[in-house]
DNA sequence: ATAAAAGTATACTTGGTAAGTGTACTTTAC
DNA sequence: GTAAAGTACACTTACCAAGTATACTTTTAT
């Protein structure tokens, strides 16, 4: 039950982007060094990033990265969601064959796994990398 | 961000142990049949949630496995401390050492991640498994 | 007392996946 | 046309989740 490490550094250079002034990018190799990231780690990270739509990607001589959008516009649950897909509190969450018991909408531990993982979906969503920037919460 | 099948299995047994009348006991045997747990392996959870004090187990002839104590007082954070440990959304909760910016209180990730991680354990406290019999929630 | 039915202890296996690397390629500014 | 950026994809390594094996202990019934 634990975020992984691609995740975490995911948080850090998003963040790490929401703290430029607008309009300007960041080499990989600079976000790499100030959060302390394994450059060709964070390289792929940055490319599911970019396929969704978080970061904007510029190739070729002073290109970078920025973010897409506002960073208001950019939640926790976006970039989790970007790295690790959906989350999936309980594998029977998602694929009923697996459920030992497979009466899924009967089964009163399915529903709460459900809730739990709305929860937790709600309060991913509830960051913002505007807030996050400037410390609130 | 999964819980381990384990833990799902640990679920199933004790919701099992939750519908017996009171004191009556169950065999591993009949709960890995009736659960479709693989015997072995649920043996091994099963000494788990006993160290836990979870359920109690006894041994020899007639043997088998209870609760030990009432249903209404086993929450799902419980099972899932037993089997999994105390919940850890990101390991720079854990170890700050970790953490590739290592000022822990001041960052605001990190802050996000550990309200997450309380109003997690809260919602699964919120489940116990004296409703989940029940069907409640 | 002993055999059978239960749980216990501990070590092992296997496969998958997280985390990170390597090599070759493409785009763009100068 | 070359150097500095990002891209593509294959590979490696190590760990860990999930499950299995072997040997042991406790308890009850006969």
């Amino acid at each position: 039950m634990k975020l992984n490490q691609a995740t975490d550094y995911a948080f850090r250079a998003v963040l790490f982007l929401s703290q430029l002034p607008k309009g300007q990018l960041a080499e990989a190799k600079l976000i790499a060094e100030q959060e302390k990231i394994p450059i060709r780690f964070l390289l792929k990270i940055l490319r599911l990033l970019t396929a969704a739509g978080i970061v904007e990607s510029f190739r070729g001589v002073s290109g970078g990265y920025a973010l897409a959008r506002d960073p208001g516009k950019i939640t926790m649950k976006d970039v989790v969601e970007a790295v690790e897909g959906p989350l999936v509190v309980n594998r029977c969450l998602v694929a009923p064959e697996e459920c030992s018991k497979n009466f899924t909408a009967r089964c009163p531990l399915h529903k709460a796994l459900f809730s739990i993982q709305q929860t937790m979906n709600k309060e991913l969503a509830n960051y913002n990398f505007a807030d996050l920037r400037t410390c609130k919460h």
